[in-house]
DNA sequence: AGGTTTAGATACCGTTTGGTATCTTTGTTG
DNA sequence: CAACAAAGATACCAAACGGTATCTAAACCT
């Protein structure tokens, strides 16, 4: 046919694309129709609602930003480096082009967090996900000697998860990296004193 | 005549409340028709437009914030306990009835920062003002001689606000105070750190 | 090559959107 | 109490919304 896989992850990438930049509810069919070039038959030939299609594009969305976070933690070897290279990550997340529109967390947590749909579900798994990847750092840390035996795992996971995200907001509000950059270098020390 | 001024605060303030919990663009006229009980003439009335509605709203609601921000500082007198009346602030932002749907920064600042509309300048505005707020606070400290005179304000500025954001949006998610408790608990040791 | 499947285009549906023109009702003022 | 101004209700508009039924055209299979 005409190649259904390939146009379906289109669709997919334009919509998450806009999505994360114009919000869930603010994006409308015919906004994605305009971003692919396809019409409205092929895009409800491959999605059974908009709403389906939202889930979808989120689930991309999601499985993009922990793959690539993921794979950055994993080329760093020590529990330092490998908070470097998260903060790096998020310090760099304004600029790149595979999320436009800023982390696709905050914003469909900030949009959906007094409702009760799924793609509020979605976003309490993404956050969950998130603390449990940071979790484990510490956790290794801990068993590798390299981080104090004694530290709130989870105090700590929620810092560095706060910080990030709020620090990237204000970034983005002022299109300045000054905010995420203050934001990491704070991390840093505080990653520094659990440190042994 | 009907007390004009009595019912454009009640919408103002009717449709703050949708705006802050729904997002500003997913909210419609009849939306706030329905929960003001008035009819769109009545709306149309008070305000010229969508957008206006939209704009006195936020203002409302961000002069509310400072205003409720404000006096909890001024109540309290020395440096610890200003950061303690604005931790508290926050960390009961999620159950106050005055600011449901959370952070009204926040809230904005997600949804229209990749836009570059009135909106927007108002919450980048918006964010200014709590920075400078808390800017002043560190200022006075060090003049108290009650704070480390050597710091870099604006990047602890940066890092309280970052921090109370970031957790606001965590545990309206999770719903849930943990977070934004835990957020808290480690900016008041941040606080202790540059306290002399 | 011809028939069948299927990706995608076209044309339409009812509903909701922001917005307006007009009418009715209310309160004020001479 | 009558005249007037202003507040709000009603009824409408074109455009955009999500969604669907139908048609065309491209690719596969035998």
């Amino acid at each position: 046919m005409r190649n259904a896989t390939a146009t379906k992850q289109k669709i997919l990438i334009e919509s998450a694309n806009l999505f994360n930049t114009q919000g869930y509810k603010a994006t409308s069919i015919s906004d994605i129709t305009k971003a692919t070039g396809l019409t409205k038959g092929a895009i409800y030939r491959h999605f059974e609602s908009k709403q389906d299609l939202e889930q979808q594009a989120l689930r991309n969305l999601s499985r993009l930003l922990f793959s690539n976070l993921g794979s950055s933690i994993k080329e760093a070897k020590t529990f330092k480096t490998k908070f470097d290279a998260i903060f790096e990550f998020f310090e760099n997340y304004m600029e790149s082009p595979y999320y436009e529109g800023g982390c696709p967390l905050m914003n469909v947590a900030v949009e959906v967090d007094d409702s009760n749909s799924v793609l509020r579900q979605q976003a309490f798994n993404m956050l969950a996900q998130l603390r449990a990847s940071i979790k484990v750092l510490f956790q290794n840390g801990i068993k590798n000697k390299q981080v104090k035996p004694d530290i709130d795992i989870e105090f700590y996971a929620t810092i560095v998860i706060s910080s990030l995200e709020g620090g990237i907001m204000m970034s983005k509000l002022e299109r300045n990296k000054k905010a995420i950059t203050h934001c990491v270098k704070h991390l840093e020390m505080v990653i520094q004193s659990v440190s042994l």
